[in-house]
DNA sequence: ACCTGAACACCGTTCAAGT
DNA sequence: ACCTGAACACCGTTCAAGT
C-alpha cells in the first residue's frame, strides 16, 4: 500500500473558510489554503477539481451550519411569530460572526460557486415550516421567502455600511421581523 | 505642448462596466479595460489609482443610474404606496438588465470597492421621501430601509436562484410590496 | 498513490525610458 | 506629459518526475 493523503477534504474546507473569513475571497487562495493543511498548492487537487469548487464546498459548508443555527434558534412547536423572529436573529447573528459567508451564501458570484439546491434546500427547512405555520399551507412558501429576502436584504445593507444615518439598527431589525410576522400571521387570518 | 490623453476617465469606467457584465468581476481586468479603450494596462493608472479605485467607480455610476431610474419610475406627487411599487419594480428591472452591477451595489465585497455615503445617499433621496410620505416623517426613514432591504433581498434570492421551487416569483414580488406598502402605510395611520 | 518542483498563462502594479 | 515594454511578485493549474 501507497502514501496516505497528508489532508483531507474536510481539514481543507476548514482552512478555506477561516481563511475567507480574515481575507476575504481574495485571501482565499489555493497557496494560502495548502499552507495551512501543510501541502502544497498543487497537491489540492487530488480533494477539489479547482477553486471554484473549493469555494463552493464552503459555501455549502456555510449554509448548512447556518440550517443547523436556525433550528436550534427556532425549535419543533416554537409560537411561530416567536420562532421567525428567532429565526431572523440567528440569521443576523451568523453574519456578524462569519461576513464573508454570508455575502458567498446570499450573494454569490459565478455559477460554479453556487451552492446545491439540495444543500440550500436542507439549510431552510425550518423557515419554510416556520412559514407555513405562520400563513398557512397556501402562502406558507410565499411568507418564508418574505421573511428570508427582507432579513437577508437588511443584513446585507448593514454589512456594506448603508446605515450611517444612525438611528437604531437593532430596534429597526425587531420593528421589521415583528410587524412583517404580525403581517404574514394576518394574511393567515383571512383579514 | 504635450500629448493629450488618449482615453478618459469616463470611457474607462464605461468600458468597465459593459466587461463587468460580459465576464463578472473576474473579467474586469486592467488589462481587458486597457484593450478596450485602446492603450496598454499601465496606462489606466493616469487616471485611476488601481483596480479597486475603478470598481468603486462602476459601482458609484451604476448607482447613480440606478437613482435616476427611481426618479423617473416614481415622480414627485406620485401617490406613495404607487410610487413604493414602481421603484421597487424599476429596481427589479435594473438588476435583471445589469445583474453583476447590482451585486456590486447591494453586497459590495472589499471596504474600497464601496461607494461613497455621498452617491448612495442621492441614490435612495426618492425612496426616502417615498418613506416619508408612507409612513410619517417620524417613521419614513424605516420605512424606506424595510423596503430597500426586501426588495434588494428578494432580487438577490432572485439572482442566486433560490427560487428554483417554482411559485410565481413575479406575482410574489408584487404581492410581497403590496402588502408592505399597506403595512408601513397601516403604521402612519396609527394602527 | 500522493506529493512536489518546474513550468505556463495569466494577474496587478511599478518604473525607467521613449516620444 | 502621456505612453509603453520590461520587470516583479503574485495567481490558478498542469504534469512529469520523485518517493
Amino acid at each position: 500500500m501507497a502514501a496516505p493523503s497528508r489532508t483531507s477534504l474536510p481539514e481543507i474546507v476548514a482552512a478555506g473558510a477561516r481563511l475567507l473569513e480574515s481575507g476575504g475571497l481574495d485571501g482565499l487562495t489555493m497557496q494560502a489554503v495548502a499552507r495551512a493543511v501543510g501541502v502544497r498548492a498543487p497537491s489540492l487537487y487530488k480533494h477539489v477539481a479547482d477553486r471554484d469548487e473549493l469555494v463552493r464546498l464552503i459555501a455549502e459548508h456555510a449554509l448548512a451550519d447556518l440550517g443547523a443555527r436556525l433550528d436550534v434558534a427556532a425549535p419543533d412547536g416554537v409560537e411561530p411569530r416567536e420562532g421567525m423572529r428567532a429565526a431572523a436573529h440567528a440569521l443576523r447573528r451568523f453574519a456578524r460572526e462569519r461576513p464573508a459567508a454570508f455575502r458567498l451564501v446570499f450573494a454569490p458570484g459565478a455559477e460554479a460557486t453556487r451552492p446545491s439546491p439540495d444543500v440550500a434546500y436542507r439549510a431552510t427547512a425550518t423557515v419554510l415550516r416556520l412559514g407555513e405555520r405562520l400563513a398557512g399551507a397556501e402562502e406558507g412558501l410565499a411568507a418564508a421567502r418574505t421573511v428570508t429576502a427582507w432579513a437577508s436584504g437588511f443584513i446585507a445593507m448593514e454589512l456594506a455600511g448603508a446605515f450611517r444615518i444612525p438611528g437604531d439598527v437593532d430596534h429597526a431589525f425587531e420593528f421589521g421581523i415583528t410587524r412583517l410576522a404580525d403581517a404574514l400571521a394576518g394574511a393567515a387570518a383571512g383579514r
